[in-house]
DNA sequence: GATGAATGAGTTTTCATTCAT
DNA sequence: AATGAATGAAAACTCATTCAT
């Protein structure tokens, strides 16, 4: 499954070639723009750094949650595409699947606009399957790794989606270098913890379907969208 | 040390009790307001949510940019108190000390507004010393928790900082509880990981000295205010 | 007459010194500041450059007009002053009189907000009265040079006048010993476009109680307080 | 040459024609305002008098600078227009050339926001060449006029300048009919001033460049732009 | 399909003015 | 009498969104 094919599934005639390169760019630019402007991110400066003119975007995406959604989408689906890969490859080495898995998507984490957790910035029921499709393809990688005792047996599907989460996340004013060489290390030991000989009990994991919960209907807030944020 | 008395060193006399009221309402508003809507969040909301007439913020906080560095440097005093404290236990008990310094904040993580690295969103010199001084008291709970064996050699204070960044900074999206179930999950993996008998390699850990580098000139951007942040 | 003696005639027990004092910085400061940025000059900015908190300024000058009115008043009893000086010599050297008058104001006009002509910029009866004044000693002065066949016998007060307001504006951007001297020969060239010998006929002089006409109801323009200026 | 065609070199294709009609609503309006209030008229009373919304103002002009810089370019521009219709006839006649550019000036000064003298309220490198190429054609006026024995020979370019700026700012609180009135006597009595038979001796001119030279850098003030103005 | 242009509705920022100390 | 502080109202400026070309 490819990021982003335009909308979903009920796919339109398919665009013309310089549309399709327009919505294309759109995408990329809203993705560095909300990751370092957040998603309150002014539009304008989006369709600019897209090279495109303003109406052109809407064009696009009507309004700015249907860009949001999609740039999330996409995140998503660049998650689920490692979780399946590491599901192959889980039944011969777990360890190393869930390893490149994290490894992968933090080396790559420029495409990822989330948190997965958290619930997405939208109500997209896409977003929803496309969770629960993640949490099951980490399940198989966490059940053969159990198997082979090469994980703690404590940890869970949504540990490891928190953890892709929390480490993700840009860190604004850090060069790029030093940025990954820190969150790199950061994972380092985190997986050094997955290892089966624990030394400390983990607070209740919440079922997955638990907080998946939170994703849908995402009571209409009106804050006016100056993006729910962090630092 | 206590987080902001008003401002910093070379001010006057000391604020009337109502003023003083006021300012510290408007540091507590904006310290949620940011870590919900991201340090772009309307400044009017802030003084709403305090309480005070905007005029009245922006007595106090000339520009925005005033009421971030201030906000930053609370957080950075939070986190120095907590390093000295596990710096005072270090000595007894070094395992302990640490996890209760990274525990701690991330129970009371809704006092930061950071990422401690990455510098802070603020060229305030009063940050980078604050950085040093939490990055030395973070050595010592080290070098005490290595010669107990208690920690893998190769872990640094920046490594710890780092974490802190990592896991303080809000998930908009989920119930209190449910974030504090998930991260600390990860904190405890975390921790784990820090054992001494390590299994694999990290990379080169960058000097605190040289992304402390990146804090003070802090290239001059252009980039009107709006946060840089992230989802 | 002396400018400026607190209020006008029902004057109050006398100011404390110190308020005396305040009170005649704000006035200075007014001053320069009406000529830098128009009447519409942020009052706070006057208080700042007169050294006193805004709410003394306030105490002495309840609104902005109260304290253009004085402004305005005390650069008129300036011209007054001038006038009458005039008026006295003129019986022995009208035209070096006359001369002294308008070269004295232009040396001084920093002392100066008018215009003259074109009203006061406020409705104080007593800015009529000083005009009226004004006119009337100019007149003397042209009476005398009239009988000495020194002056050209169309030039009337009026005339006198509406050069000094012409050329006592500031010409804020050019340093002050240029704009001296250009200023200065202008007038000079003006002076000498005064003799008797005339080459060409003037338009009709409106009467001076024709446009005094205007000073006084004014009628209460809204216009917000945004200075009526120029350029 | 005509007044404002759109920005100035380097713009883009041609504004279409609905937008040039805007922006050359705004611009008069804001001629207008600028001569009633000051430059400091409010930008929304600019764009409430030209018919458009504040914002289409500021999509013409990006900040309050750049409106006055094109006004005050557009006043450049009507003199320069004048200076160069006078050198033309100055062979035959170059005092009536002389005359009719001033009076010119005095009876369309609604057109001039200036002072062309003190600099323009800009750093427009663009009002530096306009003020030389000015000042150039007056020269060539002047010369022919010294030749004919028609002038004094003190009098220079800079002083036909500076008489411009001087008479040409508002009498704002004057009706129209007599500002005409009073303004054009004193121009004929200065004119009468120019002949050659001269009484006095002027201060020594600056030169043109001289005082050529406070345009461009024009100190950066931090001032707001509270206008410069007077009264 | 794409763009220049216009606009209404914010948001930020400044300022006059009043109040309590 | 003077000042620190607070506030409401205005003005500057930005942005999302729609329209006409």
């Amino acid at each position: 499954m490819t990021a982003s094919t335009p909308p979903g599934k009920t796919t339109r005639p398919r665009l013309r070639a310089d549309a399709a390169r327009n919505r294309a760019q759109v995408l990329a630019a809203a993705r560095t723009a909300f990751r370092e402007l957040g998603t309150a991110a002014p539009l304008d400066e989006i369709a600019r750094r897209a090279g495109v003119n303003i109406a052109t975007l809407y064009r696009r995406f009507p309004d700015r949650d249907a860009l949001i959604t999609q740039v999330v989408l996409d995140g998503f689906t660049v998650v689920l595409d490692a979780a399946r890969t590491a599901a192959q490859t889980a039944r011969t080495d777990p360890l190393g699947a869930l390893e490149t898995f994290i490894l992968d998507l933090v080396a790559n984490r420029e495409m990822l606009v989330l948190p997965l957790i958290g619930g997405p910035v939208t109500n997209a029921p896409q977003a929803r399957d496309l969770q629960r499709q993640i949490a099951a393809a980490l399940e198989e990688v966490l059940s053969a790794a159990r198997e082979h005792h090469a994980v703690r047996p404590d940890v869970t599907a949504v540990d490891l989606i928190t953890t892709t989460a929390l480490v993700c996340r840009p860190l604004p004013h850090l060069p790029q270098q030093q940025a990954d060489a820190l969150v790199t290390r950061h994972v380092g030991i985190f997986l050094d913890g997955l290892r089966p000989n624990t030394t400390r009990q983990l607070p209740t994991a919440p079922a997955h379907e638990e907080f998946a919960a939170h994703l849908t209907p995402d009571p209409p807030t009106d804050t006016p969208h100056t993006t729910p944020t962090n630092h």
